[in-house]
DNA sequence: CAAATCAAGTTGTAGGATGATATGTATAAC
DNA sequence: GTTATACATATCATCCTACAACTTGATTTG
């Protein structure tokens, strides 16, 4: 009674596909904390791999905490509390359909952080968030100083929030798209340099000094949006988002 | 040419004590960002262990993002800026955070997740809902299946969005909540329970049922917001938050 | 000279064999 | 009857060989 691993578009290994596959299990509680895996042989069998794999894939799991492999008995689930971190690897960020995601993840924090930002911001907040948008004119193509100076800017206007759980998360979700920009850009040279729009920051800039909630929150979303855009990625939006609040 | 690994009192897992050599060398700057590893083969006979030892020992360091492993070539050793997984691990939210910044992110990512909730759940996703509402409402106060089946309630309405970044992460805020209730009840036996609102979920349920996405997050809103309160954090509110969007 | 082909090297996967460790069971001793 | 020992079983840990998939560079061929 094999089971077909979700075999998407691209080619990823098998031992992360098993593993995705039991931290999806895990994470959903179809597994509890303090039961036991199946034993190698029957994994092995139910995915149709060989126990290499699987072993694999549990040394992963093992390696995140989520599990807890005792010799002669087998691996037990561990309670979330043990949990020591979020990560994202590689190969789950290279999987289709996951920049988009992570795009998505992005509007939504910093659409909120950047109204945040304009309601709490300080003439600090405002001089750092300025001195990354002049880093960032002074380059006009893509290039590392810019993502940098880019970069900078969407973890000051977090820092202008004074919450500093959504500077974090905000941080971890611009690294992961920079990398995978950085990559992309890697495995494949010819791809245009995608160019830094200065202007959609300027506009951020000035919804920010204004104390504009609403204006910021408008502008980061369309400046998110474009970002999206123009790493090949289209947003999907909601539909009723104008009506919310009402 | 053998190599004696260190010899630890502690009986430690071969393929670990490979990679936590090779992680000393590459953190020391013996083995420099860019350089090929040896192959799996040549470190086979150079630490004495068998291939699969290696193997294991290399997805370890695949998976904290310290290299990247390609067929054909070999794997090469990443720089610290390429490393694609990063932790966000609790000491770092712990710094003397509180709990009003804690629920403001969670209001943040959840009151969105609700609405793409809205908009992309299937007839599953809303059976795992209810399942977790009806298990919620075995119980009136606020005990630890009570708990399980809230924060459950929760990571199925993420898990409808259909991103795996937003579970993700609401997950992990949602972990940090309960921890800390768990805490203070643990510190001070006498603080009373905090009733679970079963009326405020019902109304998130029925909001997802009919497909209404303001109507979701609006519910999802006021039950964080109320969440709060009970646990005695006043949510700072945003002053502008009709005037969005227009 | 250019393009196709081939050969060698490397990682990825398969599958079995053996040793180490924990658990339950049956037998023997008291 | 109770306890203690030995054995059988189950499982992970490690090792081994073989083949598949992929990359690179040399060779051959037109």
């Amino acid at each position: 009674m094999k089971q077909r691993l979700a075999a998407i578009g691209t080619v990823e290994a098998l031992p992360h596909r098993v593993a995705a596959f039991l931290s999806r299990e895990i994470e959903s509680g179809d597994l509890n904390p303090g039961t036991l895996l199946p034993t190698e042989q029957q994994l092995s069998e139910k995915f149709g791999v060989s126990r290499n794999v699987v072993r694999e894939a549990i040394a992963q799991l093992r390696a995140d905490g989520m599990v807890e492999a005792r010799q002669g008995i087998g691996s037990f689930v561990l309670a979330p509390e043990q949990r020591a971190s979020i990560r994202i690897d590689r190969e789950t960020l290279k999987e289709g359909q996951n920049m988009e995601r992570l795009f998505e993840l992005r509007c939504i924090l910093e659409a909120e952080s950047a109204a945040l930002a304009a309601e709490r911001r300080d003439q600090e907040h405002l001089d750092a968030i300025k001195a990354a948008l002049d880093r960032m004119s002074g380059e006009e193509r893509w290039e590392d100083g810019s993502i940098d100076a880019d970069l900078l800017f969407h973890r000051e206007i977090a820092r202008a929030t004074g919450n500093s759980y959504i500077h974090t998360f905000i941080s971890f979700v611009c690294e992961q798209i920079r990398r995978s920009i950085y990559y992309a850009r890697q495995t494949n040279p010819l791809h245009d340099l995608v160019e830094v729009n200065v202007g959609e920051h300027v506009r951020i800039y000035e919804a920010l000094v204004a104390g504009d909630p609403a204006a910021a929150e408008a502008a980061m979303r369309a400046h998110i949006i474009g970002a999206a855009d123009r790493v090949g990625v289209k947003l999907p939006l909601r539909t009723q988002r104008t009506e919310e609040g009402k």
